[in-house]
RNA sequence: UGUCCGAUGGUGUAACUGGCAACACGUCUGAUUCUGGAUCAGAAGAGUCCAGGUUCGAAACCUGGUCGGACAACCA
């Protein structure tokens, strides 16, 4: 391969986003060996959403890119919340997006002990004490980010005293919240986090891993940064409202003594014309807007890989959108970019209708069926063709068939011809109507025999192309037409007295059946096509031997409907 | 009357670290096409939040504003 060709070959050499140029700045200086290790901890409490994917994307791919490891380490300090459910599926998420954190799945919980022990050193240097306030006493001493919060009256016990209640703590003889250990730091810091910030916990719950060991738990920012010590994290990348907590994480990893990664923050990925709290997701879930959380309208990893996105996709969203730390939020017309670029490479092509009118070749022999051959995929020779039976009666799409047309309309209407794909030109003759609605109900044509795709004169110019399926042949499946989840692009901002669900698409799904050629009975679960001018669309879960059920993942780029539009 | 972070076409990210703003999506033309898809060619669209300053030269550096975001769970 010659010089020029290699270089046409590479990929544009795309520019260092900040994060990496701090990778790179360490490592030229020689920190961490040059080491490049990072996590993605995630909380086990609900289902991972395309945002966490842009962060899988990031530490997997940081790793990657400087020869390092991830671990994927479960952030499981809070009982009440966590489920193994929630576990499982993030594990199935992350492995589906196509990365492996191979023998370095961790939990927080694995550190409780060691957590404890740091927490005994903080006592110990006279750093934490137990606090008796409640919960509200507490919360109302901090103060306001503008004014400075009151000591508590605790918060001077000896050594001693804090060491022997912290001990009770843990052997249970305290109730939940009754008391809690607290750093000493500094009461009137302009960061709240410092205001002598809670560090364990009482909370008699059963825990996932742990069982009933522990009663005392610690609080993410007591082991959020200790984790990543204790792993030797070299780059801890999170989002940016961690920023503010950055101080203390250094003033715990100082004062204990121990490994301190480096915290990056960049900002969390928004998408328009949906919503990415896991709250508000949970909300929806629980109060049935959606059908659960990998529904194909849910911006979950698990809703996205149902609807029929491709982890390739996917992951190269994540690329496109790039790092930052500014605010964004990202059009979802570009997560449909992302889809229609990787299917049109890799989906076969199919033939289905949805909205169907018959036609009715009237010099086609009435029992000749001929199998016309249509390739799998024009983009993609290796591809293959199929065969795809014609005769006499078709269906067509009802909206390629209009009486009085306009003159941009390039599709059926009477005395215009159009091809049939893979097929013959036909000219449109008459059509029939009932007699009440004047709905069309039949459409006859006739063909031209020499205008089989394929033959040598056949490359008569027609202005339209249609998909059909040959009615006697046609399978029936159920078809899931889905939309975005919400009318307005920013549904988190709602107005006065409305919540995002007020802005939630009564149109997201559409239920309507669909009939596609027979060679849509090979299709198994999870496969996915281009129904030819349609768009793309995947073969749901839900599909049994007898029916099969699909799901529109999205339509093809409609550039007649926008001039419609203007129209 | 706080601290921290941010501000570049409609959207998102760049600008080899001071040398007259680029790429992608989107939009619009045209070509081509047996998918009004795809592909190809091209165009419009920001003078970089504002005001000063440093400099031969500023999107970048400095100062002061403005606007936006984060922070007041015994959540993460």
């Amino acid at each position: 391969m010659s010089e020029t060709q290699t270089r046409k070959n590479e990929k544009p050499a795309r520019s260092l986003n900040f994060i990496e140029e701090i990778i790179e700045e360490d490592i030229r200086k020689g920190k961490n060996d040059g080491r490049v290790h990072t996590r993605f901890p995630p909380e086990p409490n609900g289902y991972l959403h395309i945002g966490h994917a842009k962060s899988i994307c990031l530490n997997f791919g940081l790793a990657e890119k400087y020869h390092g490891i991830t671990n994927l380490r479960f952030d499981d300090t809070n009982p009440i919340k966590e489920e193994v459910e929630y576990v499982d599926s993030i594990l199935e998420d992350v492995r589906w997006l196509g990365f492996d954190w191979e023998k370095r799945l961790y939990y927080a919980s694995d550190y409780f002990e060691q957590l404890f022990e740091y927490a005994v050193i903080l006592i110990k240097k006279g750093m934490a004490y137990v606090c008796d306030m409640p919960a509200e006493e507490i919360s109302a001493s901090r103060g306001t980010p503008t004014r400075p919060g009151k000591e508590s009256p605790f918060r001077n016990r000896t050594v001693e005293e804090n060491l022997a209640l912290f001990m009770r703590m843990r052997a249970g003889e305290f109730p939940d919240g009754a008391r809690v250990l607290r750093a000493k730091i500094d009461m009137t810091s302009p960061n709240m986090h410092m205001r002598d910030p809670v560090l364990y916990r009482i909370i008699h719950t059963s825990h996932h891993r742990t069982g009933n060991k522990w009663c005392i738990y610690p609080m993410y920012d007591f082991a959020h940064g200790q984790s990543d010590s204790i792993e030797h994290i070299t780059h801890s990348i999170c989002t940016l409202e961690f920023e503010v907590h950055r101080p203390l994480y250094d003033w715990l990893i100082r004062e204990i003594g121990i490994y301190a990664p480096r915290q990056i923050e960049f900002a969390r990925l928004n998408l328009s014309y949906t919503v990415m709290s896991k709250r508000k997701l949970l909300e929806l879930v629980k109060e049935n807007y959606v059908k659960g959380w990998d529904d194909p309208r849910m911006p979950t990893i698990s809703g996205l890989r149902r609807r029929g996105y491709t982890p390739d996709s996917i992951r190269n969203f994540a690329e496109i959108i790039g790092v930052a730390k500014r605010d964004n939020v990202i059009d979802v017309s570009l997560l449909e970019f992302c889809i229609r670029e990787d299917l049109n490479k890799r989906a076969n092509r199919v033939m289905g209708v949805i909205n169907p009118v018959k036609i009715i070749i009237d010099n086609y022999p009435e029992t000749l069926v001929e199998e016309m051959e249509a390739a799998n995929n024009p983009e993609n020779p290796d591809a293959g063709i199929r065969k795809v039976p014609f005769t006499r009666e078709l269906f067509i799409e009802r909206e390629d068939f209009l009486e009085d047309p306009p003159k941009q309309f390039f599709r059926l209407a009477p005395g215009r011809e159009v091809r049939l794909r893979a097929a013959y030109i036909i000219k449109c003759e008459r059509v029939e109507k009932d007699s009440v609605t004047q709905a069309v109900t039949a459409i006859h044509c006739t063909y031209d025999l020499n205008t089989k795709s394929g033959m040598p004169d056949s490359n008569r110019k027609v202005k339209g192309t249609l998909h059909w399926v040959s009615a006697p042949h046609a399978v029936e499946v159920d078809v899931r037409l889905y939309d975005r989840l919400f009318v307005v692009p920013d549904p988190d901002n709602a107005e006065e007295g409305k919540s995002f669900k007020d802005y939630l698409n009564p149109d997201s799904l559409k239920e309507v059946k669909g009939y596609l050629e027979p060679s849509i009975r090979l299709a198994k679960s999870g496969d996915r096509y281009q129904l030819e001018r349609l768009g793309y669309f995947s073969v749901d879960p839900d599909s049994t031997e007898k029916r099969l059920v699909i799901n529109r993942i999205v339509p093809l780029k409609d550039s007649w409907a926008k001039t419609e539009k203007k129209n």
